[in-house]
DNA sequence: ATGTTAAATTAACACTGTTAACTTAATTTT
DNA sequence: AAAATTAAGTTAACAGTGTTAATTTAACAT
């Protein structure tokens, strides 16, 4: 097909373009699965035309990866209307996994598969920024939580509690997108398993014990 | 090179020559990194030989796997000397990880990594037996616990509570191996990381606060 | 009209897992 | 002892991958 000369905005679109139809086949067929070829078909050009917008397949997927974390982190602003810190700490942890078990597929890509180091410029995203860092958002939860001396006496750092939190929920959440179809374990309910960690995260944490919801 | 047909001692030992060397590329490459070109090379055979043993690439990756199942549960297997179940709870926490963070490119594919369900006869391992399963140590290890009455009331489901340790340990373990390149989150060092969940889960499962190790 | 240039395409490369066809040598059968 | 069979291993070949180079096409500027 002939081209034409195109404005900036012409081709911003196109790149969203296949930004988003590379994610549709990543997200039903896996990373792998997928080829240069089949992105391109799905959007009626040639496999080589999506070189002019991304270096290669990983520079795809690292944007692709971008706007998703952005993705998460919008999704998770909501959660911050409520009130109380320790209940909005919990509700940031059943949000993160509503979006990691109904995005499995993009959950691996973003939390599951080694990439190389993120360069800077390589992503538009700003650290320590609410509105685009997941991370941050809880780290600053888990500060409100900690000023207001609800945590046991002995924890006193932020961040280390932070990971731990995200360690607990990514532990339920990847081992359920990567081994619940395997029948060695007799896998208890998914969402038996999460109501369970979060209980256990926070009896874990909290000074005084919380009640059943 | 010519042939000489081989007894079936013989044939298990190149089949056990293939794994290993598959192994040790695997581990220090990345599975998707290495070819069956080069493991064939490194054993002095051509790439095609491997095929009259495994049937494919993702045959023999099963096949790595099925044999360090059994070195985890062998290597576990030694704690299970230790007299208190709670003491001995931890340390498989503690052996876990030791293996998973040792052994990085061993534990992606063994649990970071989604494979088509095992059906029983591509494995030679025993469900159950806790000399090959470490799965079913970690459980027994919790129910002793369980009958022992040390865990909080309310908690009676041992394979829930084992699945929500293991969940815990993995999460730790696994964004250590992912994620910890990443610049993005200013990590603490993963022993603290390490330490910091198994207090909270202790805190959290059990009945009386633990002390200080 | 005529260059110039960006957008896109086709051809081609090096490499992948895997299959088919072929060689070689030891064993079995006649 | 000679011939047939067979297993072990090889090389050749295939379909497909990500990616690069060479080439076409059409819109614009002069």
């Amino acid at each position: 097909m002939p081209p034409k000369p195109k404005t900036e905005l012409q081709r911003l679109q196109l790149r969203n373009t296949i930004i988003n139809a590379a994610r549709d086949l990543f997200i039903s067929e896996g990373v792998e699965a997928v080829t240069m070829r089949q992105i391109a078909s799905r959007i009626g050009y040639s496999a080589t035309s999506i070189y002019s917008h991304f270096a290669d397949k990983e520079s795809l997927l690292r944007a692709i990866c971008d706007t998703d974390f952005l993705a998460l982190a919008t999704k998770q602003q909501s959660i911050f209307k409520i009130a109380d810190p320790v209940e909005r700490m919990m509700a940031l942890g059943t949000g993160y996994a509503e979006f990691a078990l109904t995005h499995p597929n993009h959950y691996r890509i973003m939390f599951m598969t080694p990439h190389a180091p993120t360069t800077p410029e390589q992503s538009a995203l700003q650290h320590n920024n609410p509105e685009q860092d997941a991370y941050f958002q809880l780290k600053i939860v888990v500060d409100e939580v900690l000023k207001a001396g609800k945590f046991r006496p002995e924890l006193t750092d932020a961040e280390l509690i932070s990971q731990t939190i995200w360690a607990a929920m990514h532990g339920v959440c990847a081992l359920q997108i990567t081994m619940a179809q395997d029948t060695w374990v007799k896998w208890c309910d998914i969402s038996a398993r999460l109501t369970m960690m979060q209980k256990m995260v926070m009896q874990g944490l909290l000074k005084a014990p919380i009640e059943e919801s």
